[in-house]
DNA sequence: TATAATCTTAACGAATGCTTAACGCTTATG
DNA sequence: CATAAGCGTTAAGCATTCGTTAAGATTATA
């Protein structure tokens, strides 16, 4: 960082696209780095430490998935995954390989920028948060979740869940604002060994909505990624 | 403690990690030890008493898991786990022999330090509950334990609780709020090698319901969570 | 030592939670 | 607009866990 803003890496072959990104983030007062191709981003996020990378999964050289792995053996870089609508499973797959957060072309500016935000809290939450949540508490409007007595409020009366409901509730608050996906929420409460499909996972979630959301029609707390996983909401 | 800093032991056999570790420490003003195996932590952990221990799994001498151990066979310095692996079990078993905290590499400075705050709160936690229950009372509705007298009311009436019976009332509302696994309660009564399951607890746990609940089936002091532990209600 | 109190073990019914399957609704996609 | 896929919801069967009782084992006490 050449000054008080934040450095950002974008990785597109396409470039208009690639424009496109960079301009938004320029304007917004990114200090901007580009590569564009796989290899190239390997290097520059080494070299640079960007903050936060916005990579396509489409690139002409390398697979994406093979540059978030590659990447995540040494840093934990927030990484935001550019796809194509085509490509579903690529982003799936992406965000179970650590990738931070997705946005699907084509996309807006506010989007762009809230998901670039979203990424760099996290890091924020995983340094200078960490003391508070391992002993703390989640607080995201009316809803209230205590780690430490295990116990989950909305508006200030106790919730009752069940086992699994609460390792659900905890794992996503524990990365609220961040799209979990089935499979990732799947293994982390059935263990990694577990095959099944999410049928149990939407039950679960039902039974979750019902006792935490005043209309579950319309989730406050917990948001539905179709055809991705689940997301909580960002707690205040 | 040569002077008012806190004095941190880190064992860690690889020197560069070693390196990172007491470089973090001492520039936030902790007073460092370094012991490169097993044996030798013990040694130090005994005679310099270190006031929080840093302690890397993968030691050459010994395994980590035994260190904690014997350790915790004298002392209740709280313990921070480091560890290269980064499976569930290993967590898990860390902590049920003892181990304060967990962290994974790897790992930032600032995780470490909040790790280590935690770490070290505990322990004052530990302490200034002490002080209040030896000289406090818990009250809860028509509940009320003096812990001084070990004497437990209902409605102003004694209530004649046995021994065990009482370890785990006094427990349960030493921690009233928060859910006590099964495994906890057990080991915190019977020590921590006492193998067996919660067979005996439900039996204890219907005979003090018997003593102090009005109607066991709908308990307003101590609550079950189902395949999870005990929970006492809050006190008034 | 005798007696009472307490602890432990085992068995079983009851309550709770988990899972599966079916179906309707919403959302993507051509 | 039609079709297909994904998600939410419900209810029923199944598995697990808990509470309770009673009998035997152990410990405390006179």
């Amino acid at each position: 960082m050449s000054n008080n803003h934040f450095s950002a890496l974008v990785v597109e072959d396409e470039t208009n696209i690639a424009n496109y990104i960079v301009a938004i983030l320029t304007a917004n007062k990114y200090d901007v780095l580009q590569a564009h191709d796989g290899s190239q981003a390997l290097m520059m996020i080494s070299s640079h430490c960007p903050d936060v990378v916005i990579l396509d999964l489409g690139l002409p050289d390398m697979d994406g998935q093979n540059i978030i792995k590659l990447v995540r053996t040494w840093t934990q870089v927030p990484i935001v995954v550019v796809s194509a609508r085509t490509h579903e499973r690529d982003k799936v797959m992406a965000l179970d390989l650590g990738a931070d957060d997705y946005i699907t072309k084509p996309f807006g500016t506010s989007e762009l920028l809230a998901r670039v935000r979203t990424a760099l809290r996290h890091v924020n939450m995983r340094d200078v948060n960490t003391d508070i949540r391992q002993a703390g508490m989640f607080t995201c409007g009316d809803l209230t979740i205590d780690y430490d007595k295990r116990q989950v409020c909305v508006c200030g009366a106790d919730v009752h869940l069940t086992q699994n409901e609460y390792k659900i509730i905890a794992l996503l608050s524990q990365n609220a604002g961040r799209v979990l996906t089935y499979d990732y929420i799947f293994k982390s409460i059935w263990g990694p060994s577990a095959n099944g499909d999410n049928q149990v996972l939407r039950v679960h979630m039902a039974n979750i909505r019902r006792k935490i959301e005043q209309n579950a029609a319309a989730p406050r707390y917990v948001f539905t990624e179709m055809g991705v996983g689940y997301r909580m909401a960002q707690s205040d």
